[in-house]
RNA sequence: GGAGAGAUGGGUGAGUGGCUUAAACCAGCAGUUUGCUAAACUGCCGUAUGGGUAACUGUACCGGGGGUUCGAAUCCCCCUCUCUCCGCCA
């Protein structure tokens, strides 16, 4: 969400920044201003009504006080055509702010100065491009064909006991699962992120706060009962832990890394390009998030961008990264870096992770400040994101790349986690 | 799930309709004085939003939402959460 102050204050510059994520702001940020300007002359006029109410009051109190009865009633008839005028200017107040509030959520995040034009996936900047892509041989299999062979993962079983999407991992795919987690984690631990383990589930309150609601509800699953929401991603909560707080700039950066469990309902993405581990309703995540401060988001950025790849990287990998262009970035970011591994047997990029700079648009919907040391003033925080990583493209990844005669070669940086070196 | 008791600023905690401009203490910040792992004293010490270049000032906020009243932290209704006891339970 972007702040009115600055709608207000450098309205062209932000419709002219929106153009670059091909969004047309003009309609809407004349409504805003619109819409501001009305709430605050009504605010205004509201508040003297108050003020003058609050003065009667008083004043009637005291009369009270000095037992005179008539001058104490005949001041309350003064107040009655006054209550009913704050009624009716408050009445007129509160849609107009719901709908100021509505429209401003409608507004993207403005892209950095350093994001590229374009309209999608086509026009992104390829940053880098590192390990080495592996040659295959004719025969060689997809991952589907692959968990298969080896009885490592189990579509089918999923299916019987929940539905499509929902992968039983089994024996050495359990443990391969269970290996990349820990070293993700161990590795993000090693620089410097605090690991938090959050609830899977959370309320609406966090839901909002980072955005997945009210829009996005139905990519959620919604347990009706107690009203709670199957988290997409660790963002939701781990990035709620700071909602309604005020920081210190000296606590900053703040720097959180936590595994969890992504539900999606993925409602109508379903297609031939999404098979087996490249899109699914429960998946395993390993999410950092850090909370910078305003000057120095874009190293936390750069900071993530390079934990991130010397994971890939120790996972032998083939990979590129990517800097989205405009139209390709998501609705809440000012600058998001992708990264892509190279699939063998299917010959594809596979997006694995996405890491991002939001500056102040989640955390001005968080209500997550900070304070300089001796100042008074409140100043929202930056907060970022990425995965570190995703396992499921990951899996895929390594499972067809490193395909051998003999079985799947594990990248030597997992076989102290796995304890064993190849699925046969 | 049942019964009871609660929710007040960063913390402890007073406040049962107007004397509250939310006391007091602790923590924190600034200064004065003494002089040295510190104490005493004085002042400051919430958030949001409106007006104002600013100093300053209006308004709202005592778990959340409604209501009664000229006036609500205080009374009424609904919700959420916490604690105690009982029940159930990994």
């Amino acid at each position: 969400m972007l702040t009115i102050n600055l709608i207000r204050e450098k309205k062209d510059f932000v419709i002219e920044r929106l153009k670059l994520k091909n969004f047309n702001a003009e309609i809407i940020v004349e409504k805003i201003l619109e819409l501001d300007s009305s709430r605050r002359e009504i605010q205004s006029k509201a508040n003297q009504l108050e003020s003058e109410m609050n003065k009667i009051s008083k004043e009637i109190g005291n009369l009270m006080k000095n037992g005179m009865k008539e001058e104490a009633e005949n001041a309350k008839g003064k107040t009655y055509s006054l209550k009913e005028e704050i009624k009716t200017l408050l009445d007129k107040l509160e849609p107009i702010e719901n709908e100021l509030k509505s429209e401003i959520v409608k507004l993207p995040n403005m892209p950095h100065e350093s994001v590229a034009p374009g309209i999608g996936a086509d026009d992104n900047v390829k940053v880098k491009e590192g390990g080495i892509i592996p040659e295959l041989k004719d025969n060689a299999l997809a991952h589907w064909d692959l968990i298969k062979k080896y009885n490592i993962i189990d579509f089918d079983l999923g299916t019987k006991l929940t539905g499509a999407g929902f992968p039983v991992y089994i024996g050495k795919g359990a443990r391969l699962e269970r290996s990349l987690i820990s070293f993700f984690l161990d590795e993000g631990v090693k620089a410097g992120y605090t690991e938090v383990m959050p609830p899977i589930m959370v309320n609406e309150d966090s839901g909002f706060g980072t955005g997945q609601l009210p829009d996005k509800e139905g990519q959620m699953y919604h347990v009706g009962l107690d009203n709670y929401y199957l988290i997409p991603t660790a963002e939701v909560p781990v990035t709620n832990i700071y909602r309604d707080v005020i920081l210190n700039s000296d606590d900053l950066p703040l720097k959180n890394i936590a595994y969890t469990p992504c539900f999606r309902r993925e409602a109508g993405s379903w297609g031939a390009h999404v098979r087996g581990l490249n899109r699914l309703h429960q998946f395993d995540k390993v999410e950092i998030v850090q909370i910078a401060h305003p000057d120095n988001s874009y190293k936390s950025l750069e900071e993530m961008v390079a934990h991130v790849e010397s994971l890939i990287i120790k996972l032998e990998l083939p990979y590129r990264i990517l800097r989205l262009c405009g139209g390709d970035m998501s609705f809440t970011s000012s600058l998001t870096y992708d990264f892509e591994v190279w699939s063998a047997a299917q010959k594809r990029w596979l997006e694995v992770s996405s890491v991002s700079n939001f500056e102040s648009f989640q955390s001005n919907r968080l209500k997550c400040r900070f304070k300089e040391k001796g100042e008074k003033q409140t100043k929202l925080v930056h907060s970022l994101n990425g995965s570190a990583l995703a396992l499921p493209r990951i899996v895929a990844a390594i499972l067809e790349n490193n395909q051998t005669e003999n079985g799947i070669r594990i990248p030597s940086a997992l076989i102290p986690y796995t304890g064993f070196e190849i699925i046969n």
